[in-house]
DNA sequence: TTGTCAAGTTAACAGTGTTAAATCGCCGTT
DNA sequence: AACGGCGATTTAACACTGTTAACTTGACAA
């Protein structure tokens, strides 16, 4: 039967049409904003319809959250492939984990639980974070090969500066313009990586 | 009549109450399980008798918020008193910051909206958060008498550094020891301070 | 005894996440 | 053609949430 296939790319549909209008919502209105009543008005079904997809609001969220880590690991692994000196790699990473979080707060939020955005389960535990932070401590690693202690201890400095940046910037965003603080981020990326070596 | 004054010390005992019993909550079951019934509950009183001392839960927040800048404005005037030297000082009050935070986290989650901590009232327009800032900025300025711009590029470069390590400290709480995060947030600050002469 | 006023409660509204029960239409069988 | 089942979908309900209007209750003054 291709009804099969057929009904099974249809469900991949709604499916992604739950994710796509969640995220729609909390960029418009915030991640307080967004029921699931609400997302399943916008697909024009009833509320149980939604948690045929999802069993719940958190799971939900969480996959949101894990879709986000992804699209950065993606973006990191590009980045990775462009460049072979280990400083370039870690900066342009830097620079698009910032505009990452200017052009998809409301992801950025999500991934953080930041802002009204809420999931219970711990963020760590999502396999997308893990696969980032791997990403960036092996970085770290070719650049300065050290114990795995201090590695772990350089990927939380870096990782720090940069989610503190971030997060203060949008918190600022409208006392501090953004583009200043770009400039700030950009130079003490560059300071920390330069410090590295 | 003295009665009235017995009334207003009553109604400020009650008012506190409700304060505390919000940070109890938060500080057991998260901010997400602070409810206005709850809090009523626990005071032996109705809901709607909180209305009478809070026009709305945010205002609550707002309010547990900025008791929570004050308190840290406190102990960074205290610091102020007590050294001259200004390396000195704004190490102290950094690893001051990060004290209020271990101690307090669901304190320091209200400030930030953090981790389920929602209010909608922004952060900077809180008086609390001004004072902070600007006492902060003074220590900066008398370290580095420089333009006002690049006192607050420092401050932002501190908060940011200061704030992004004790979210992800808290963040990665069971999998990464408080000890291990302190040190290398106590070596990063003096490396900032030093950094600054 | 009646009236007033304040303190506090109940009841309600609209909304939340979530689930069980009911509906409805389609398809194959008798 | 009538029946049965089945899957898709909706309705209705539960226990919550913030918030407000309306009500009760009790004390004190005229």
């Amino acid at each position: 039967m291709e009804t099969l296939e057929r009904k099974q790319r249809s469900r991949e549909q709604t499916r992604s049409a739950i994710v796509l209008t969640a995220k729609d919502i909390a960029r418009r209105e915030g991640w307080q904003a967004v029921s699931i009543r609400k997302i399943a008005d916008a697909i024009d079904y009833s509320a149980p319809i939604v948690y045929e997809y999802f069993d719940s609001k958190d799971i939900l969220l969480d996959e949101i959250r894990n879709d986000g880590f992804r699209e950065l690991q993606h973006e990191y692994e590009r980045i990775k492939k462009l460049y072979r000196d280990p400083e370039k790699r870690l900066f342009e990473m830097s620079v698009a984990q910032w505009q990452f979080a200017m052009h998809q707060p409301e992801i950025y939020q999500v991934m953080h639980n930041l802002n009204g955005a809420y999931c219970n389960r711990p963020i760590c535990e999502s396999s997308g974070m893990e696969a980032v932070s791997i990403l960036i401590r092996e970085i770290i690693f070719t650049f300065i090969p050290k114990s795995q202690e201090s590695i772990q201890k350089l990927y939380f400095e870096w990782w720090s500066l940069s989610h503190g940046m971030i997060s203060l910037a949008l918190m600022l965003r409208d006392r501090q313009s953004l583009e200043l603080s770009e400039q700030v981020y950009r130079d003490s990326i560059r300071r920390f990586v330069r410090g590295l070596r």
